[in-house]
DNA sequence: GTGGTCACTGAATCTTTAC
DNA sequence: GGTAAAGATTCAGTGACCA
C-alpha cells in the first residue's frame, strides 16, 4: 500500500487501517483494487470531462480562455471514454459498502455516458443534482445559451440498497424549513479558496467549490464515515472531510496535485461535536412506543381515541393497542383499517378527550419525549 | 400517408405537403419513415421516461415488449429502452434538415440513456438544459431530494453543422439584457392549461407547459419552420406552433390524445406577424465594405481614424485600406495589428473626428446601410 | 478607510463568407 | 474540399492600484 503521509488533526491518527486519511498515488483503478471489499460508505467523483474542444477561444476582448487541454482529458473516442468510465465504476462499486452512495459530476460532454454506465452495472440513481453556477463563464460568441450548470448523479449500490444516508431533516433545516431541492445553486471556486502555484495561477484547472462538497457530505454521510475521491486533484474532498469530522481516502496521479492538497488539508481545523451537531440539523427523535405513554399514565387503558371528525373511535387496551368492536391492533394498523387504507400514521391519526376538544395522540408522544429527555436518554 | 383533418386557421392551408399541419397516427418510427428526408426545421421530443417496460415500449421490429413481471431484469430493460431509443432517433435524423436542431426532455431515469444514444448516433449537443420548476411534487417519503426540474437536451443534427438557428439576440433580449442560460425556471402545467378528461381528472399525465415549448421555439426555430414532434400526447407543440406562426408534424398512437389535440390547436390563434418579429443582431444585416463607403462620399481618402483614446491613428486610402506609417491593410487587420492581436473589429476600433469628438466608423456603415435600404437594394 | 478604475478570470465541445 | 479574410462577441466577480 502506497500510503503517503497522513496529514495532522485526525482523532483517529492512531487508529484505523494505513491508507484512511491518505492519499494513493497511482491511477484510480489499481488504487481502489488496493483497498477491501465494502470500505467506503460514500464516493465522490469528479472525472475528466472528455471536453473535446477545438481550437482557441477569444473573450470579445481578444483575450485567450484559458482551456481544459490536460492530457488526462483526452480520449480518443467515446468508446475509450465508456470503457474508462465503467472501469473505475466497476473498481468502486467493490469497495463502496452495500448502503453506501456514489456522486458523480459531470457536464455534457460526459455525464450522459457516466448516467448510462451506472445504470448498466447496477447503480440506482437516486436523485440528478444540478449545479447552478452564480457566476459562469459567458457563452463568448453567442451560439448557445451560456453554459451556467453542471450536473451530478447520487446513486446507491443497488435498486434494494434501501439503509443508505440522507440526512433529510438536516438539508430541510438549511433550506429554511423546506425540502432540499434538487438544484442548488453555488458561485464557482474563486479568490483566497481558489489554490495558486507558484506564478499565482490556478493550481488546478477544475478545482470544485467547498460548499459544494459540504452539502453532499452533510446530505449522505454521517460524521465518522469514510469518504473515496478517486480523482482527488486539488483535494477538495479532503480538505471537507476533516472539517466536518469524515475520514477521506483520496487517489491522484500527480505528485504536484498530491503535495499541495496535503497542505491543504493539514491546514484544516476539524469542526467541534457541537458545531457539527448544529449542522446535522434535528437529531433523529427517539421512538416512542404508545405501550410507553399507558405505561406512564399519559393515557389510561380504557381511554376513549376518535378520528379528527369523530367518525370512528377505538378503545386503548393495556398492552398498548386499540380495540374496535371485535378487531384489535396498533395504532397505525386500526387507523388503516377503519379508512379501508393499507397504512396510516396513527399517531396524527387517533385524538384524545382534552378541555373539550380533541388532540392528536402525537401530542403525547411529545411531552413523553421531554420527559425522557429529562431523563438523559 | 394517414393525414388527419388539418386544423383551421394555418396560412398554408390550401399549401404544403399533406402531412404539415396534422397528426399523424400510430407508431413514430414507422410515421417519421413517411416523412421526406431532411423536411423538418426542429424536434421536440417528449418520450415515455418508462423503463419498466409497462406497454408502451416496442423493439425497432415493431415487436411488444413483455411487462414488468416478466423475467426482464434491469438489464434487458436497459437493452429494450436503448434499442428503442437508438430506433427513434436514427429516424428522427434522417427527416431533420442538415442545419436542423433536435431537443428532448427527460428525466435521470431515461436522459443520460438518451444522452448517450444522442451522442453515439453523431448528434452534436449543444447545450443541456435544466427546467426548473417552481412547484414539483414534494419527495413524500424524505428519502430524497425534491426531484425539481428535469433536463433537455439540445443538439445539432452533427458536429459541422454550424449553420442552426439560434435566436441570441432575442433570448438575451427577453432575459433582461444578459445572455440566457442553461436553466430555466417555469411552473409545471397546471389550471386551464392543463386538459382534462370527461372526468376532470388529468387528460394526459407528462402535459409540458406552452411556456416551455414557446421558448423552444423562440430560441432556435424561425417563423414558417417545421417542427416535428414524434410524441405528440396533448399536442402542446403544435398548439404553440400555431400560436408563434410555426408549422407541425404530430405523431401519435392514442385517438383520444389526437381528438384532444386537435380540438386544442384549433382553438389556438396564431399571433400577427408583427408580433412575431424577431430581434436580430448585426449578424443579421447585410455586409457592406469599407471602400463603398470612400466610393460613396461618407468618408473621405486621406482622412485620419483613431482608436477611442487616440493611443493610434491611421490614414485612409482610396481603396478602403487604411495606411499606418509603411504598413497598410483593412481597417480589421489595422486595428489588429496596432493592439499585437491576432483579431480585431475595425468598424467598432477605429473612429472619425466629428464635432469635436471621436465616433466610431460603425455609425457610418449604419447611414450607408440606411441609404441600401432606400434604394431599395 | 473609501471609492473608482482597470486588469484579469472561470471544465468552452463558441462564426461566417468568399475565393 | 481547403484557406483566408471579414467581422461579431461577455457575466460575475476578485484584486491591485490610485486618488
Amino acid at each position: 500500500m502506497s500510503a503517503l503521509r497522513r496529514p495532522d488533526g485526525f482523532s483517529n491518527a492512531a487508529s484505523g487501517p494505513n491508507w484512511l486519511n491518505t492519499i494513493l498515488k497511482g491511477d484510480c483503478v489499481a488504487a481502489m483494487n488496493r483497498l477491501p471489499d465494502a470500505s467506503v460508505d460514500i464516493i465522490f467523483a469528479d472525472p475528466p470531462y472528455n471536453l473535446q474542444l477545438n481550437g482557441d477561444l477569444h473573450r470579445p476582448d481578444q483575450s485567450k480562455v484559458d482551456a481544459v487541454d490536460d492530457a488526462w482529458d483526452q480520449f480518443d473516442s467515446f468508446e475509450a471514454y465508456d470503457a474508462f468510465t465503467r472501469a473505475w465504476l466497476l473498481a468502486a462499486r467493490r469497495v463502496l459498502k452495500p448502503n453506501g452512495t456514489i456522486w458523480v459530476i459531470g457536464s455534457y460532454h460526459n455525464i450522459f455516458r457516466v448516467g448510462a454506465k451506472l445504470q448498466d452495472l447496477g447503480f440506482w440513481i437516486l436523485n440528478d443534482i444540478v449545479w447552478r453556477k452564480t457566476n459562469p463563464m459567458p457563452n463568448f460568441r453567442g451560439r448557445r445559451f451560456q453554459n451556467a450548470h453542471e450536473t451530478m448523479i447520487w446513486a446507491s449500490r443497488d435498486e434494494k440498497a434501501k439503509g443508505y444516508t440522507f440526512n433529510y431533516e438536516a438539508m430541510k433545516a438549511a433550506n429554511e424549513d423546506v425540502q432540499m431541492r434538487s438544484d442548488w445553486l453555488f458561485p464557482i471556486c474563486t479568490g483566497h479558496e481558489r489554490l495558486k502555484d507558484d506564478k499565482g495561477d490556478k493550481l488546478h484547472p477544475t478545482q470544485k467549490p467547498e460548499a459544494l462538497l459540504a452539502r453532499i457530505m452533510l446530505a449522505s454521510s454521517k460524521p465518522g464515515d469514510v469518504v473515496l475521491d478517486p480523482f482527488f486533484g486539488s483535494g477538495t474532498t479532503g480538505a471537507v472531510a476533516k472539517r466536518l469530522g469524515r475520514h477521506f481516502v483520496g487517489i491522484e496521479r500527480e505528485q504536484n496535485y498530491i503535495d499541495a492538497a496535503l497542505e491543504r488539508i493539514e491546514a484544516v481545523k476539524p469542526l467541534g461535536t457541537a458545531e457539527l451537531t448544529v449542522l446535522t440539523g434535528k437529531r433523529a427523535l427517539p421512538r416512542v412506543a404508545f405501550g410507553s405513554l399507558v405505561d406512564t399514565g399519559l393515557i389510561k387503558a380504557g381511554a376513549m381515541l376518535w378520528d379528527a371528525k369523530r367518525r370512528w373511535s377505538a378503545r386503548v387496551r393495556a398492552d398498548g393497542t386499540l380495540s374496535i368492536g371485535d378487531e384489535a391492533g396498533s395504532i397505525h394498523k386500526m387507523g388503516a383499517h377503519v379508512q379501508g387504507f393499507d397504512a396510516c400514521n396513527g399517531w396524527t391519526f387517533w385524538h384524545y378527550e382534552r378541555a373539550g376538544g380533541l388532540t392528536p395522540i402525537d401530542e403525547l408522544r411529545r411531552i413523553a419525549r421531554l420527559g425522557m429527555e429529562k431523563a438523559g436518554a
